[in-house]
DNA sequence: GTACTTGTTGAACG
DNA sequence: TCGTTCAACAAGTA
């Protein structure tokens, strides 16, 4: 599932291979992954260079040079590979000249691409996605301002909830609760001020080392050169129910959490 | 065959 | 209006 480490990760790998390439062509195998109409989508992006790429919470923005954006969302097996093969779950093919193609995958069919203009986007990223974890203007008093305003949502949900913070899904929500030895079921207004200040060391402390190990491919994700991301080893919890606690021994507990599985040690977190 | 997996949306509830 | 919960979406794996 790609969360903020995994796309950020691809951000930065289409950055190096296709800032300043003109697309060429494009090619809709599903049209429903588009939520443009093909006609739009064509004529809005075929002859358009990429000016850059962003990431703004999981959502990949490819700035043309023409006014518009690319906005597309990899939702749970959404994948951009660089000179794969087209295959059963190819949804989208870009060319960048004769030989480079870039594809979008989507077995699930989720994830989608939408063409808006780039004007519009700060006002639309702003209204609907709290900070950034990564931004240097997101401190603790922020994250702790976050909290308060739902004061009797359980942390893990609140950590999820892409309007209070961007980018945060099932996987990190659980390694930054059990990273800071909180239960993911507390309530936001039983935090103390200790607690609040080591959830927020743990989130950042769990992205940054999840970039450097280009994610986790927990379930299908891969990044742009198609291969998997090396995180995994080092999950502490997500994915290890039943098995022991890597810090003390202990059998992992799984609950489900607002419809999601939820894996916690319950000696390490209190 | 059945249960389970998940990011987001939209409906429904109080 | 707001916060919150929950089903739905899709398609594969165990």
């Amino acid at each position: 599932m790609p969360e903020l480490p995994e796309v950020e990760t691809i951000k930065r790998q289409l950055n190096r291979e296709i800032t300043g390439k003109k697309i060429t062509g494009v090619e809709v195998l599903a049209v429903r992954t588009l939520r443009t109409s093909k006609a739009q989508f064509l004529e809005g992006v075929v002859g358009a260079k990429i000016k850059s790429v962003e990431r703004r919470a999981k959502l990949l923005i490819l700035n043309l040079n023409n006014g518009s954006s690319i906005l597309t969302h990899l939702k749970m097996t959404g994948q951009y590979v660089y000179d794969g093969e087209a295959h059963k779950h190819t949804r989208v093919i870009f060319s960048f000249g004769p030989k480079l193609k870039i594809m979008f995958n989507d077995m699930r069919r989720f994830g989608y691409l939408k063409l808006v203009k780039t004007v519009d986007l700060p006002k639309f990223l702003a209204n609907e996605y709290g900070p950034e974890p990564l931004e240097k203007s997101f401190t603790v008093q922020k994250l702790s301002e976050i909290l308060k305003r739902r004061p009797n949502m359980k942390i893990k949900q609140s950590l999820m909830e892409q309007k209070l913070i961007a980018g945060i899904g099932n996987i990190y929500a659980q390694e930054a609760c059990f990273m800071a030895r909180v239960l993911p079921t507390r309530s936001a207004k039983s935090l103390k001020p200790d607690e609040i200040q080591k959830i927020y060391d743990s989130i950042r402390k769990v992205m940054t080392e999840a970039i450097k190990y280009g994610g986790s491919s927990a379930e299908n994700y891969l990044n742009l050169y198609g291969k998997e991301g090396g995180f995994v080893p080092h999950l502490k919890v997500y994915g290890r129910g039943k098995e022991k606690c890597r810090r003390c021994g202990s059998i992992l507990k799984t609950i489900k959490l607002g419809g999601r599985g939820t894996v916690y040690c319950e000696k390490c977190q209190k």
